[in-house]
DNA sequence: GGATATCGTTAGCTGCGCTAACGATACCTT
DNA sequence: AAGGTATCGTTAGCGCAGCTAACGATATCC
């Protein structure tokens, strides 16, 4: 490695993704009110659809959530009809979740929306700007996979009466 | 090539793209944490400290947030002495607010943190690589501007007990 | 000067994130 | 076989963020 000075190259453009991927999301989540789900609910529905059944658990850790909050979400899931809790007989600990088929289809239609509307604006590009937007998901795609095995260096610092509500932290 | 049919092309580019933004802000956001501020506060307080003082009201709308939910940001905000409110002598309904010095350092350093992760994972790819992405994000940021205008079609109906505590919608 | 409109705040609700503690079940050791 | 330990999911309880409704204070408009 020889970036002693990390390149203002990539500082730059690590500047406006970030900028850009928070801009996107900020406005297709609006297309997600129409579902009459919450975020969170939709997210977790989205993993439980497309990731086969699987226990609370894996669910939450999939979801970067505790436990707990899962617990509360797969229920408010199983009132709205859209999933299943049911246990194994293997291991009788756990509580395992499928999709409902009427889960699978208010997904599948949350989804187009949302989908729909960004590839219309993809959609608008020349064949030669697809080609190369295709290559820089390709390359973005990349480095959130190279995201993932890096520590992350982080000391609560100026909290005061936060940081103790919202997400994990601590380790002993 | 003049495809009239731009459909399943874009529409899986869209798919990745999309996935690939919530993956990377998922990311991303765990660095936040190390500002001691949540979510919405980090993103008010950025609004704040860019875009000048600011009456609540403006900034609620900035944020796409009703103002009750903005009063309690701020509140929070200035608890910590990142943000001040003062008046304004010519319309004394109005609440301005600006940042602070040190809201003004809390938020670079917290950006600092961010983007330095990111700037790490897109400092790893080649020359090449790099202007590929440039131009990558280039579009990206076009397709994001061209999202702002269209309209958002969208009807709650599947909606139970939810859709009332979460967004705004229903325009009488 | 009195009706009306606008701005921000307060009050009260729901949902989502967490930790702590607990019962049930599985596993492991003796 | 029995008892201790570990794991899984749930319950209880707290803080923050989103909303609507209602209110006081100020501006504005006849």
């Amino acid at each position: 490695m020889t970036s002693r000075k990390p390149e203002p190259r990539a500082q730059a453009l690590a500047d406006q993704l970030h900028s850009s991927a928070i801009h996107l999301l900020r406005h297709l989540r609006k297309e997600d009110d129409a579902s009459g789900l919450s975020a969170p609910r939709l997210s977790a529905l989205s993993v439980v659809v497309f990731g086969g059944p699987l226990t609370l658990g894996q669910l939450a850790a999939a979801e970067q959530v505790k436990p707990p909050t899962m617990t509360r979400i797969v229920t408010g899931l199983e009132e709205d009809g859209l999933v299943q809790r049911f246990g194994d007989a293997r291991d009788r600990r756990l509580t395992r979740i499928r999709a409902t088929a009427k889960g699978q289809s208010v997904l599948a239609a949350g989804r187009a929306r949302r989908v729909e509307r960004l590839a219309a604006a993809v959609g608008r590009l020349r064949g030669s700007e697809l080609a190369e937007l295709t290559r820089g998901v390709q390359l973005l795609e990349e480095i959130v996979g190279s995201l993932r095995g890096q520590p992350t260096r982080s000391e609560p610092r100026h909290g005061k009466h936060s940081a103790a509500g919202r997400r994990q932290r601590s380790k002993p």
